[in-house]
DNA sequence: AACGTAAACTAACGATTGTTAGTTTAAATA
DNA sequence: TATTTAAACTAACAATCGTTAGTTTACGTT
């Protein structure tokens, strides 16, 4: 059962002020006067305040272990492999930088979910450093501890969400292409 | 009037908790627990909730700007000073994890010293890119748009806090070290 | 015109929130 | 020994939290 059209409007809303003030500190009041509603009202829609936190962080995550999956079964080499991890990031968190704030921040109010998702996450940072792992094995990538490249790459991408919003001017492609440069080879000259 | 150290075992421990839920979903009796006291008895110490989170965000800014200040009055060249930064970085986050949790995701909960505390990032991130600038300038740093390469390194170096507690057996001189190698030449061979 | 239904409403609940007031305890000081 | 004081306590407050129950409204279908 898909969510009805009100439903991901409500969840909209939310995301929006998940963002600017946290999961924690945003009340269904909150979310319900943005709305033009009431709170009970809300519950009309969606099941409690904790399903919203859930929609938004799994099915985000459930986008970017699909579009990893689909970069994996490709046989281009390590570095062409990177920059498609990168172009992936950039694009989910162009569509739905709100989202990516909760993801980012708010996972550790999950319940049910909650294993799921650290799941996922593993699942993810897993398969990153074996791209890494590999280009270096195949002389294409620095022998340098892998963990801290993953750490490098992923710390930036991750927190595209907060600076796309403020380039909005600058196109995707060439913002993901400048990264590319940038994470991949460095800024020296 | 310095903090009394009782006062300072209060904050170490709402940084904590802090950290592992964010400050909104932190009660005064969690705190108090971990304390083993009441929850009013922490008011013989603190004025109030908030006091915590600005004590914590406040005087970690302040230790950002002034490394950053005596970085700039150095005359080294740009890639050097880049270096510097991110040892500054990598020693304040591996000496207080929690705090950095507080700084990057409760700024917001600011009240009296959000503008406070915008202007110090504002100047923060101003003195950054003057850097990088100066370098393109110099022909040390490659001509790409400055913004982005602030915000790549800097999304990384705000990070390490998440990370320096999972590979506490490596020393922050390696770390920084390595970050240098990855940040400013990349990763590719 | 009668009915069904989706989506809003009012009212309220029990729990929890940050915080205050006033009291007790125990150790240091006079 | 008597007094002061720092730091804990108990008890409670008004406000707000997520959520439920029951009701009204308005519209599409029979």
């Amino acid at each position: 059962m898909n969510p009805s059209p009100r439903k991901l409007e409500i969840i909209s809303v939310a995301s929006t002020l998940f963002k600017e003030k946290g999961y924690s500190a945003v009340t269904m009041r909150d979310i319900a006067k943005v709305m033009g509603i009431k709170a009970a009202s809300l519950y009309n829609h969606i099941k409690n305040k904790e399903e919203i936190l859930t929609f938004i962080i799994i099915s985000l995550a459930e986008e970017f272990i699909d579009g990893l999956e689909k970069i994996k079964r490709g046989n281009d080499d390590c570095i062409c492999k990177l920059k498609q991890i990168i172009i992936l990031h950039v694009e989910i968190s162009s569509r739905n930088t709100n989202g990516m704030a909760s993801l980012n921040n708010d996972w550790m109010h999950l319940k049910d979910q909650l294993n799921h998702y650290l799941a996922l996450r593993m699942e993810y940072e897993n398969s990153f450093r074996n791209i890494i792992s590999e280009g270096i094995l195949k002389n294409e990538i620095k022998n340098i501890n892998p963990d801290i490249m993953v750490f490098s790459i992923l710390s930036t991408l991750r927190s595209l969400y907060l600076w796309v919003p403020k380039k909005d001017d600058m196109e995707p492609t060439l913002l993901a292409a400048n990264l590319s440069e940038v994470l991949l080879k460095g800024i020296n000259k």
